[in-house]
DNA sequence: CTAGGGTTAG
């Protein structure tokens, strides 16, 4: 006590002397005894109370548990054992250094725990491994008579499952707060994480009052079900002046939706509201510079980040690492990756995949070593990406080394995807019976993934039979994706079998399975610049066309000859005439050339994969024009350079 | 003691 008394701070001791001094003064002409009395009593009374306060700021500034537990025992020498405002800081505290068990203990002590207390515990858990506790206090709270208040219900409901939230909704307007934006935005929120959008949206609608909370929810509950109009519905009916949160969270619906130009379209207005950019604005455009692979507008993210001094946390780093990596820029990505203070698993994951990628399968797996030697532990993800890096570059032992490496050193045990790159692996190193067999034996069920990999290969190798097996099954599973179609009847094309490719036409019309549009993408001086096979929109349509004839002129001198076994690939309905020749990369590239100066890279991206006949034409168009060319295609990178390309036939 | 937004693979 006496030592605590010289941690009051001067106020406290003035107050102290201040109430001493007002009692002598009004009383001093009674009797002695009495003055004493009540200095003594009042005297007690501040010493506790501020003793009391003092422990508990203590407490505050504890930083370890054996800390807590000292405070702890003067809190219960002092009386306080059985207080509910100095148990809940020890209550927190514990809960905070992730102690349940002794958060319990003391919890369990009280004669009577209030609401503030339970709300603590019910938050608490809902982080724990026992998030159900959260849900059993709950009862227990109502059983002990308390009455829930408006701190309650916004934990209880993110314990619940789908029948508890129901319950949950009924105690929410049994107790009055049917109107209380907290309870029931977290209401909205988790109806729709268990997609029942309607009693979302009925919640929403009858909501007195809503906040900026409830719109974003109702937005990003539409987006991660994939309802984007849906969502823009609502967020153009926001009356307020729409916050930043609202504003990325529709951004990031388009970039997930991959509706890119109207996920720039939506910052652009959102830049001329005036609307603060902050880092989660900044990594969704980062993200769609990615998905659309527009390394001048990711460059121009970037720039804007470093200069206005937005914090670089470890995802928002990730980003744009991935970025670099995926607009074909490794240097640059790996020039952010080497800058980073502290490199978490996802950003060495990013550079390890984005040189694999690249068909950089050496340097992916030194990359690999350097992580072990910094000490960082690898994942899953870890090994899908070293592994794909193997596949890329044709490299069986090593991955089957790693494959191995990965449940023996580091106790991670395969799942679908590794087995997946294994069979992609050899299947592209032309051992198809070897992927079939560990297909076959894979523990779990072979799913689109794997099996997909052994339809690539066998389209590749030109394994007929085995790719008319295989790739039945793939249509089989997944039957609504138009690529695997079309992968059979290529497959069937290249050694002649038109009747088959015929019926394989037909299947897919009488699902009404219809072929994603091939397009290609080339970003110039900030605007992106999007083709479809013998498109004529652009503004230059007519001088893109007359480059075409010219680059394909000039490659037959040196020995072009159309490769048209994959024909099927990109062939629109509405083109007939050569279709072969106005692929959409073979206009971007027309374009790229024409805007461009001598000694510039021309980046394009593709959503689909590159077909046969283009990566031959753009690997002489990379000789004869003496220009590299790097084209972006839905699995990898092709870089072009002086009439080869780093996926070395092997894509 | 309350709620909503951003990263890596397949």
């Amino acid at each position: 006590m006496c030592r605590l008394f010289f941690c009051y701070s001067y106020t406290d001791v003035l107050k102290t002397i201040c109430k001493i001094y007002y009692v002598v003064k009004e009383k001093g002409k009674c009797i002695q005894r009495e003055i004493l009395h009540s200095m003594a009593a009042i005297l007690k009374r501040v010493i506790h109370q501020i003793a009391h306060v003092s422990i508990l700021n203590a407490l505050d500034s504890c930083s370890t548990m054996a800390e807590l537990t000292q405070h702890h025992s003067l809190l219960i020498r002092l009386g306080l054992s059985t207080n509910n405002h100095a148990m809940s800081r020890i209550i927190n505290f514990s809960t905070k250094n992730r102690n349940f068990n002794y958060a319990l203990r003391v919890f369990s002590t009280l004669p009577n725990p209030d609401t503030f207390l339970y709300n603590i515990l019910i938050k608490a858990f809902l982080h724990s491994q026992t998030p159900l506790y959260s849900i059993l206090l709950y009862s227990h709270m109502l059983e002990r008579s308390l009455t829930p208040n408006t701190f309650t219900f916004p934990s209880v409901t993110r314990a619940c499952n789908v029948q508890q939230l129901k319950q949950l909704h009924a105690h929410i307007v049994k107790f009055g707060f049917a109107e209380d934006v907290f309870s029931l935005n977290n209401l909205i929120h988790m109806y729709f994480g268990f997609c029942f959008l309607d009693d979302a949206r009925k919640v929403f609608d009858k909501m007195p009052v809503r906040n900026d909370v409830s719109w974003t929810s109702v937005i990003s509950g539409y987006s991660q079900w994939g309802f984007v109009d849906e969502a823009f519905r609502v967020f153009e009916f926001i009356p307020c002046k729409k916050n930043s949160v609202s504003w990325n969270a529709m951004i990031a619906c388009f970039v997930q939706s991959k509706r890119f130009k109207e996920a720039f379209d939506l910052f652009r207005r959102m830049r001329v509201e005036e609307v603060e950019l902050d880092k989660f604005v900044a990594a969704t455009m980062i993200s769609a510079c990615t998905g659309l692979g527009a390394l001048g507008q990711g460059k121009w993210m970037h720039r804007y980040v470093e200069r206005s001094g937005i914090e670089l946390d470890s995802k928002l780093a990730t980003t744009i690492v991935d970025m670099y990596c995926k607009c074909g820029c490794l240097e640059e990505a790996f020039r952010v990756f080497r800058g980073l203070k502290e490199k978490g698993v996802s950003s060495w994951n990013c550079m390890i995949g984005g040189l694999a990628m690249h068909g950089k399968g050496e340097q992916a797996i030194r990359l690999f070593r350097e992580m072990e030697e910094a000490m960082v532990v690898p994942d899953s993800i870890t090994f899908v990406n070293v592994l794909t890096a193997c596949a890329h570059s044709g490299m069986v032992k090593e991955g089957w080394y790693y494959f191995c490496y990965m449940s023996d050193v580091h106790g991670i045990m395969p799942a679908k995807e590794h087995y997946g790159c294994m069979v992609d692996l050899l299947a592209r190193a032309g051992r198809l019976q070897e992927a079939k067999k560990v297909m076959d034996e894979m523990p779990m069920c072979p799913d689109v993934g794997v099996l997909g990999a052994l339809l690539g290969a066998c389209k590749i190798h030109g394994n007929v039979e085995l790719g008319e097996e295989v790739g039945k099954r793939v249509i089989e599973l997944d039957p609504g994706n138009s690529g695997r179609y079309v992968m059979l009847a290529n497959i069937y094309a290249s050694c002649g079998k038109w009747e088959e490719v015929a019926s394989v036409r037909k299947l897919m019309d009488d699902r009404g399975v219809r072929k994603e549009a091939g397009f290609s993408m080339i970003e110039m001086e900030g605007t992106v610049n999007e083709f479809v096979a013998g498109g004529r929109a652009h503004p230059l349509a007519k001088a893109i066309y007359a480059k075409v004839d010219e680059m394909l002129e000039s490659i037959r001198i040196v020995g072009y000859v159309p490769v048209t076994d994959g024909v099927l690939h990109d062939l629109a309905e509405e083109e007939r005439e050569n279709p072969l020749f106005y692929h959409s990369e073979k206009l971007a590239i027309a374009y790229g050339l024409l805007k461009t100066k001598q000694g510039e890279t021309v980046r394009i991206t593709k959503n689909l994969r590159v077909c046969k006949d283009c990566h031959q034409a753009s690997k002489l168009i990379s000789k004869v024009y003496d220009r590299d060319i790097i084209i972006r295609d839905r699995n990898r990178f092709h870089h072009f350079s002086k009439g080869e390309c780093s996926c070395k036939d092997y894509w």
